[in-house]
DNA sequence: ATTTTTGTCGAACGTTCGTTCTAATAATAG
DNA sequence: CTATTATTAGAACGAACGTTCGACAAAAAT
């Protein structure tokens, strides 16, 4: 498996990267990762074999290994596709907002309602979070690490915009916990949609840091 | 491996249930899970083999189903020990406390600090979430809708005290987010201690749920 | 001292795992 | 209509899986 394998033979990947910009393998292969993706949701990664993939995928075993070279091979391109159209569409959005709170507003947005609308996807990508190894993890790690930067500069706008003193470290995985979770329990036929849940959570979040954050000393409140 | 197995005679467990009340057996078992949380905690349960276990034990393969009768069972008395102690915990706590509000920051203090203290059993647990199958997973459901249920009593209260109106599902399952995030992050050299973490998320979390819960309709703030 | 019980182990069971070989088909081009 | 290339599948690989068996040692009871 290691070391250099003498055959170069496979591994054609795009047809002649001409015209078309997305050829009859890359739309199979899509086709593949969306089914790949339902499986991975129940099942888990280490719960799913690639014989459930090929049957959710209506392909044969073999024929799988035509389109990726592993089942971490796939699972890393479930996980880079997902992860970085959630941060592409987050920049487009951001372009229009300058508001410091509104930004944050907007941020909470982006992740429920890609969240909501992929839900699967979202689940594998936050709960086999640390299954890929070596160049697929460290590369997947980097986009998480820049998202969490995007985020924590939002905060630190607002704190500087506000004169607020909190820990952003803890403030910012505190709103990806509450975020996140949310894989675990939310049920599209009795919660609410992206937007209400967004508004929601936007104002735990905003109305806790600012309160909190005003008070550099405790106060007895009343 | 289904139907009636001819065999009675395992399956004694409990020695004589007589004085110690804690015989060699249960102690040799609870080392064997303590071990076991170690592995489900690095590898994941589907990850994680039976020689991975016994390996982490020092015990043959063999030698462990002496003690339990499958891996999954093994699973469940992790999950169920752990989560029955910290609601066991809870419950006294909060017999000192009347405050709703200091009632809440009793529940998260509780949370994180059990959680930090016993960082690998509480992500066994929160990860872990539906691998258990029939009876194994109802009763681990049955534990977890009982603490769930805690938590919205608490949080009902607190409105019931200070007039605040918004709902206590998303409310409770924001802090549970918030707060179990924490096995994906949390780094005891770096992060602050429980005490710490629990007064942060709780001004978060409480003055969040208070000022939004104030205003009926939205208000433009300034 | 010997029987019974309790604890442990090496070896193997049958099954499933991820992956690969080989060869046959479908599509496209000349 | 042939030559070529893209796509699929059957069968098999060795390895690892969860679990069981039967024998055996240590401890406790008689």
């Amino acid at each position: 498996m290691a070391s250099a394998s003498p055959a170069p033979p496979r591994v054609s990947r795009r047809r002649r990267a001409a015209l078309p910009s997305e050829t009859r393998f890359d739309r199979r292969l899509a086709k593949i990762l969306t089914y790949a993706t339902d499986v991975f949701y129940e099942k888990g990664y280490e719960g799913a074999s690639m014989r459930d993939l090929s049957r959710a995928s209506g392909m044969s075993l073999a024929g799988m290994y035509y389109y990726f070279e592993s089942k971490e091979k796939l699972l890393y391109l479930i996980q880079k596709h997902t992860f970085t159209t959630i941060v592409e569409r987050l920049r487009e959005r951001l372009k229009d907002v300058t508001d410091p709170e509104q930004r944050i507003r907007v941020f909470i947005l982006n992740h429920l309602e890609y969240f909501l609308a992929n839900q699967k996807a979202m689940k594998v990508l936050s709960h086999e979070d640390d299954v890929l190894k070596n160049g697929f993890g460290t590369e997947i790690a980097a986009i998480k690490r820049e998202y969490y930067r995007i985020c924590i500069e939002l905060l630190d706008n607002l704190k500087r915009a506000k004169g607020l003193e909190f820990s952003s470290r803890i403030a910012v995985l505190s709103l990806f916990g509450m975020m996140n979770w949310i894989y675990t329990w939310h049920h599209p036929r009795v919660d609410a949609d992206a937007g209400e849940m967004a508004e929601q959570m936007g104002n735990i979040f905003l109305q806790g840091v600012c309160a909190s954050g005003k008070a550099q000393k405790k106060r007895s409140a009343n």
